[in-house]
RNA sequence: GUGGGUAUAGUUCAGUGGCAGAACGCCAGACUGUGGCUCUGGAUGUCGUGGGUUCGACCCCCACUACCCACCCCA
């Protein structure tokens, strides 16, 4: 039997209900923030995020699904290519692409789409997964580097949780430098754990030679009293980066978004600067992050477009979909109507009727002709219709039909035009 | 990539070296144009795949694969 691949799923329905209730609340939301959609290609360049992401990071050098394309001509090499990881590479991409900077103002977008990384499945995390994410993107002298913008993305973030019903989420917060900074400050942590590490577990080890910010985020209990002796990115920020990162806490706090400072936070993407931010949710098991993002000031610049500072985040729309589980249940839409074809020749009455009443924008089922009227009543109730519509010899020459109330048992006749404002009103 | 667990009906799961099981669900009948409740009956299936041991393997052994959980990493 063929299945579905390896860290990919089926969503059926009823929980692709709740997909489509986030997704739906997530555009009323983005509506009111101004935000637009984009849609970018599922199918990249491989370069894109080799010079974006990073050609170290883990989804680059590990994740991706990535293959060399058919070459054009004998003399000529194939093109490389990659399904997407992440969106936000695809977004600059465009932005410069279509030199989106000639518009005014800040560029506002979002984006619900798949993404794939090759990682080994468990809960939370799949091959194919989905993302909900947001860029605010444009020239300096647009306002993109304001921490306004910072703030306005976290606070409409919170919302968002909010309005889904998601609660217990923690909001960690840190600014993790920019390009001249983190240099100075990856020099500091890298001397400060020349004499320790050893005394570190196997993976700080590695850390220590691959990218030595991770070990910040070593979970190891042993681990701990030494990283806690470690210098902090706050203290090697310059003016300006310290600046903004107090004046983002400075309007959540006004407005009331709680959250909390983790000097410990670091990204797995090579090109977030400064704000950094993951909000996170008790009950997903290992991976508890819900939706990460950061900005991203000098990424137009590395994929050979205009200096054009950037934020931005994505929601795992998975992880969100089973913490909204974990908090509420979900609501099926019920059919209004089942229509009962009794006996030869109702079909095509049937088939009218259910023309008439979708058009009135009745949710309409119907059954067949060769259904015994029990076995069609049985099959309504089951299926979660509210009326039941008796289309036979009998009503089709009078022109009243029997409709019944599942839920009550009650039955009445009713004019062929009087159906669908019956079962509208009660 | 590493470690642990699991794999039997549509679903959730029992089970024993000797005929393949339960509950729920599904289909049908009791009841020919009146559902839910009840009763009766039926189909549930390559017991994950491929080898091996054995008179005989769903069960024991080996390999593989998939899924789940964790590490790593991230959303």
């Amino acid at each position: 039997m063929i299945k579905a691949v390896r860290g990919t799923r089926d969503l059926l329905p009823p929980e692709t209900e709740t997909w489509n209730f986030v997704e739906a609340k997530v555009r009323e939301l983005f509506r009111v923030y101004n935000f637009q959609e984009i849609r970018t290609p599922i199918l990249e360049d491989l370069q894109l995020f080799q010079r974006s992401v990073g050609e170290e990071t883990d989804i680059v050098s590990k994740e991706m699904f990535a293959w060399e394309d058919r070459a054009r001509a004998q003399s000529e090499k194939g093109q490389w290519l990659a399904l997407r990881p992440e969106n936000t590479a695809g977004v600059v991409r465009a932005y410069i692409e279509h030199k989106l900077w000639e518009r005014p103002g800040l560029q506002r977008f979002y984006y619900i789409g798949p993404q794939f990384r090759r990682e080994r499945p468990q809960k939370g995390r799949y091959r194919q997964f989905f993302q909900i994410g947001a860029e605010v993107i444009g020239p300096s002298s647009a306002g993109s580097e304001s921490p306004a913008v910072d703030a306005e993305i976290l606070e409409m973030l919170a919302s968002l949780l909010d309005r889904l019903g998601i609660q217990g989420w923690t909001l960690q917060l840190n600014s993790v430098g920019n390009a001249s900074d983190r240099p100075k400050y990856f020099e500091a942590l890298r001397s400060a754990l020349k004499d320790v590490v050893v005394r570190m577990c196997a993976d700080c080890q590695r850390r220590y030679e691959t990218n030595p910010l991770r070990v910040l985020d070593c979970k190891v209990p042993e681990d701990q009293p030494i990283i806690e002796t470690l210098p902090r990115m706050a203290d090697y920020l310059d003016e300006n980066s310290r600046t903004h990162f107090a004046e983002v806490q400075k309007i959540l706090t006004t407005l009331g978004v709680p959250f909390v400072i983790n000097h410990r936070l670091v990204r797995g993407l090579d090109y977030y600067t400064r704000t950094a931010f993951e909000f996170t949710h008790g009950a997903l098991g290992a991976q508890n992050a819900i939706l990460g993002g950061g900005r991203y000031d000098g990424l137009s610049e590395s994929l050979g477009g205009p200096p054009a500072p950037g934020i931005g985040f994505a929601i795992g729309e998975d992880r969100l979909v089973m913490s909204l589980q974990e908090s509420a249940g979900s609501a099926a839409t019920p059919t209004d109507i089942y229509i009962a074809p009794l006996g030869a020749g109702m079909n095509v009455h049937a088939a009218l009727l259910a023309r008439e009443l979708r058009r009135q924008g009745v949710i309409v089922t119907a059954g067949d002709e060769g259904f015994r009227l029990k076995k069609s009543l049985e099959t309504a109730s089951k299926t979660g219709a509210r009326w039941a519509l008796i289309v036979g010899e009998n009503e089709v020459q009078s022109g009243k039909f029997a409709l019944k109330n599942l839920a009550t048992g009650e039955q009445t006749e009713v004019d062929r035009d009087q159906i669908a404002a019956a079962v509208q009103t009660r």
